[in-house]
DNA sequence: CAGACGACTGAATACGATTGCAAAGATATA
DNA sequence: TATATCTTTGCAATCGTATTCAGTCGTCTG
């Protein structure tokens, strides 16, 4: 390593004095419909080739105001959707001329590491916190996946002239606007199909209390129960953590007589109850109960799991969303729209088909 | 949505005017170790707060020369380990005030969806592609996740001052930093373990050819069958990909003999060939077969693989990436170095543990 | 050939902060 | 009280680029 200087930034400067232009035009040169003749600009490139000269985006974001950044805050990463949904919204943000800036909302597991107890006010004030950080970052736009804002925050983004998108979640008699999937559809779609496959013990686990897509799954499942006459035989609690899950299937597993069918408010769930169920249990998937989750990540599909379940259409959620914001962000503030995309029930082997 | 004027930047100079002191004692205020009165501090600090000011990192880092970005760069999240380590990087970084501009290489399977031929040459122009995007941002350090960089983008990190850590893989002959797991060490562990628990006719599935870490833990478990020798009864390829894996899992149980045991280069694909070997074949694992994987990711874990593994430190080799890249920003360009962290076979129920 | 028009170009300024410098104020010492 | 020392403060320059404005140059038209 023989080179140790001081590190020697290279401007646009340098490279019109090598060129022998201005440094308007080297700028020009890297402005597409900048007026430059097509000779000067093929002089500034071949400087700016010879110094490796690349132009300065935060220089350039300080003047025009923007910065071709979007941030993005995200609770967990645990859960297989929302890897697969970042990778989609990173790419797609990307092939529109935009990057990512990545926040995680610092997980709160409680010492026992027994429950997140998520979207209590201590962490509302540390989502405020770090929504607070993006914004110094003059991102163009914040998407904020599985979280809610406060909405005094809320209005500082408005005010701030930055949109904010709400992913996979969606906020009641507020201002955000949202894209989520059809989750009160998708519950009822659950509801039908296991009344229509003659279930007649249907138990339900619940995800994270204050999580809309929660609240809108149940009320779905609820809402097609009501409609077959067929009540709810049994309700627990998972709070999409997978050990809380484990620990409700157990309680579930303890029922005499078990429940025939299990609805788990999302995949994650499910797996740690189906686990338990299999091999603490000894009960068979579907034979013993038939078990229906929600989301469709890509562990559902493997045979190990084979999984009968709700899919979140990823793609069409992220398009929505990154189209949604490129709108606000080019007509500027617009209005509130809340997009709820509907999604298949994708039939597998862990729900009986036939009556019994 | 009553207000929907044009955006008006708050800048530190209205700040300045509403407290009645000068621009520069707003930006002492907001700069720690600067020399300000608190009486100053406080009136900016009411002002700021009245009018809801908020530096702009920007600007500051235009002048600082510090971004407090870190350019991520990451090939695909599918695999587990991925998302655990973006999650863990991130939060260690922004607890060290940087945060993380994210990347994603784009996906290159071809038209068939069949085998992820990473690391060729075209896929090689579209990281120094990408590389070159970071760099615009002015980052203040690369992190490069499973995935090479050519000499020439290394040097021209170099020469903009820009520290580059590579993250589980390393390029021999090169100079670039870089943080794995002792791949070879833990292939070794596996040849060992296999040949002490009386194993006679082991098979291993290779990941990416063009990949270190499955170049030297295929070099370790090789090394290790010689010493026991054990001659390597079968050898597949697998890529680091579910679906190649499932089927070099096709060819592999179709053999006859069955292989008694097989090392798979990662535990994703180690999911895929668990799968096939049960659900396809019929056969039992360990009964029929052990099974070995590498990385130790979450799902590994979970009864329905209970996978027998190296762990890969996640948590280690962050903490050394992290540390280390900071340490090359604080002190400019300084030695490469290569970490390589030591990690347990984690020993769970899919590998036999008693002669047979 | 004169005039008009359009395409390029460079000088100068602005974006929103940090920071060196020198002047001013405050406090301590003789 | 006068002087020395230390802390605060404001002025002005600077970071690297985009963009306005006015001017230059060449071409086309009548």
């Amino acid at each position: 390593m023989p080179r140790d200087r001081v590190r020697e930034r290279i401007t646009s400067l340098d490279v019109a004095r090598r060129a022998g232009v201005s440094q308007s035009a080297v700028s020009r040169t890297f402005t597409p419909d900048s007026s430059v003749s097509a000779k000067t600009a093929e002089k500034v490139r071949q400087a700016a080739a010879e110094l490796s000269y690349r132009p300065n985006i935060l220089a350039r974001s300080l003047i025009t105001g923007k910065s071709h950044i979007i941030g993005v805050l995200v609770s967990y990463l645990d859960n297989f959707f929302y890897p697969d949904a970042l990778e989609k919204l990173s790419n797609t943000l990307q092939s529109h001329g935009y990057h990512v800036l990545i926040f995680m909302a610092a997980q709160s597991k409680n010492s026992a590491g027994e429950v997140r107890q998520s979207d209590n006010s201590d962490d509302a004030a540390a989502i405020d916190k770090i929504v607070g950080e993006i914004l110094d970052y003059q991102v163009d736009g914040i998407i904020l996946a599985s979280i809610s804002l406060s909405s005094t925050l809320a209005a500082q983004c408005q005010a701030a002239g930055v949109p904010v998108i709400l992913f996979n979640r969606s906020q009641s008699g507020d201002y955000i606007s949202s894209v989520t999937s059809d989750n009160f559809a998708g519950g009822i779609k659950v509801g039908e199909y296991l009344a229509q496959t003659g279930h007649k013990r249907p138990a339900y686990i619940a995800g994270l209390a204050t999580a809309s897509t929660q609240r809108d799954r149940e009320a779905g499942f609820m809402t097609a129960l009501a409609a077959a006459k067929l009540p709810l035989y049994w309700r627990g609690e998972g709070h999409y953590d997978y050990d809380a899950a484990a620990r409700a299937a157990r309680i579930m597993a303890a029922l005499d007589p078990l429940p025939d069918a299990v609805f788990i408010a999302n995949d994650h769930m499910t797996f740690a109850v189906m686990d338990v169920l299999r091999y603490e249990c000894g009960l068979s998937v579907p034979d013993d109960i038939s078990v229906i989750g929600y989301d469709d990540v890509l562990v559902s599909s493997w045979p190990a799991y084979n999984l009968t379940t709700v899919r979140q259409p990823a793609d069409e959620m992220v398009a929505e969303t990154v189209s949604l914001l490129l709108k606000q962000i080019d007509e500027g503030q617009s209005d509130v729209v809340r997009k709820a995309i509907d999604g298949p029930l994708i039939l597998r082997g862990s729900c009986r088909t036939q009556q019994a």
